[in-house]
DNA sequence: CGAATGCTAACTGTTGACAATCGCACATGT
DNA sequence: ACATGTGCGATTGTCAACAGTTAGCATTCG
């Protein structure tokens, strides 16, 4: 039997914006006129209304009450709000994962970590991003909290917004794969070792905290 | 000027549905049909539809396409699922929290450390939960993430509304208030002990989830 | 008598239209 | 020139109705 994906009409207006904006042909501020992509999808206001409540549940677009809704622009505080749930949520995530990891999702980690320094070399951060966040979504599904998983689902989603209008506005950015401290995490989840898992999340996330103190810096 | 508080529409609805999961009037498991509520509360489906989608983001209704959407009757696995997720939440959020907490902030911590047992001694378990739960807030709203703040009063709702289901299918369920480990956890925040703090959070998880395996085990 | 099939009622997904509200520009007065 | 008030356009909030789908039930056939 086929599975008929039968998508809800919301649901595929929801992705289509979501690509939008997250590959910025929708850049940050950019409004988001009801009507206007009403025309633009061929469907109603309904369905856009839909599609935009769950793009500002992920926190992509911001909706106003009465002035409309734009897509989200983050500031550095937004991006230290996220980052602190995240190394919230994936301390804890590790900490149960340990129990259930199985060798393909070791072998998943593995090879997107290789897929991350690739697409890093091959000069597309955008894809080198995604991958990124896809390795740290296989230990949050290792986790087996759905709950857990789809909020890590959608502060990644802010993060790409985030990291991508940080590129436009500082084109300096230097971003390098963090495949050490990915490696780190990787092995204390293999090697059975919660808290050493803990503290490798932990130091990923200082990591990340101390370069954009520097990139803060050298502004 | 006035502060008109302009609630959408939507939203009076979505509070008023909200009491009447969370005090038990609409059980687990009832369904909510869009007209019927519609003409119960004089608006049409629009509001009662926008109403609906933000219970069932907060997780306190299911939304099945096509199928309607009807009171969440939650189960043990939930139950775990929210526990794992407040835990790792709470532990980041004292962590955060021990360098931002006011005089104001520790009084409003031991006025609902009284309140949780005084409402429980009075036999108002709804009140004492409530007052726990308003409790756990304090901390988390001390963290300064208003990200992290909103993902922790969806989880509370969640949290409540498993206690009172709980509640009415096994009315053995000897509820406690926790003020012991609570106050653990203010004395650690007031001393900015933020390990203590953490070991403090953890410790209060553990001993809920010692409870609800008892619990089980008795079933 | 049991299972498959066709019907029916109820409900949601979607639509287009109407009304209320907000921001903005222009005009007015000081 | 600046601040204040007013009217208009644009846009969202809300509504009522249509169409498609689902679940349940009766009917029919093996």
């Amino acid at each position: 039997m086929v599975q008929l994906d039968h998508k809800q009409l919301w649901e595929t207006v929801a992705d289509r914006l979501r690509d939008e904006i997250l590959d910025g042909h929708l850049p940050a501020g950019a409004r988001l006129v009801e009507a206007d992509l009403a025309s633009r999808f061929g469907v109603s206001r309904g369905p856009i209304r839909d599609a935009l409540a769950d793009l500002s549940r992920s926190g992509l677009v911001v909706d106003l009450p009465r002035r409309g809704t734009s897509v989200a622009s983050l500031r550095e505080q937004d991006l230290a709000e996220v980052y602190e749930v995240r190394r919230a949520l994936e301390e804890g995530a590790v900490r149960m994962a340990i129990a259930r990891g199985t060798a393909e999702d070791f072998a998943e980690m593995d090879r997107l970590l290789a897929a991350t320094e690739n697409a890093y070399h091959a000069g597309s951060l955008p894809v080198a991003w995604e991958a990124d966040m896809a390795f740290h979504r296989v230990y949050c599904r290792m986790a087996g909290n759905g709950r857990l998983l789809e909020l890590v689902d959608r502060l990644a989603s802010q993060t790409l917004l985030l990291m991508r209008t940080a590129l436009a506005e500082h084109a300096s950015l230097a971003w390098t794969p963090p495949v050490e401290v990915h490696r780190r995490i990787a092995d204390a989840i293999r090697a059975r070792d919660g808290e050493g898992a803990v503290r490798a999340v932990a130091n990923h996330y200082q990591y990340t905290e101390d370069r954009l103190a520097g990139r803060a810096k050298t502004d």
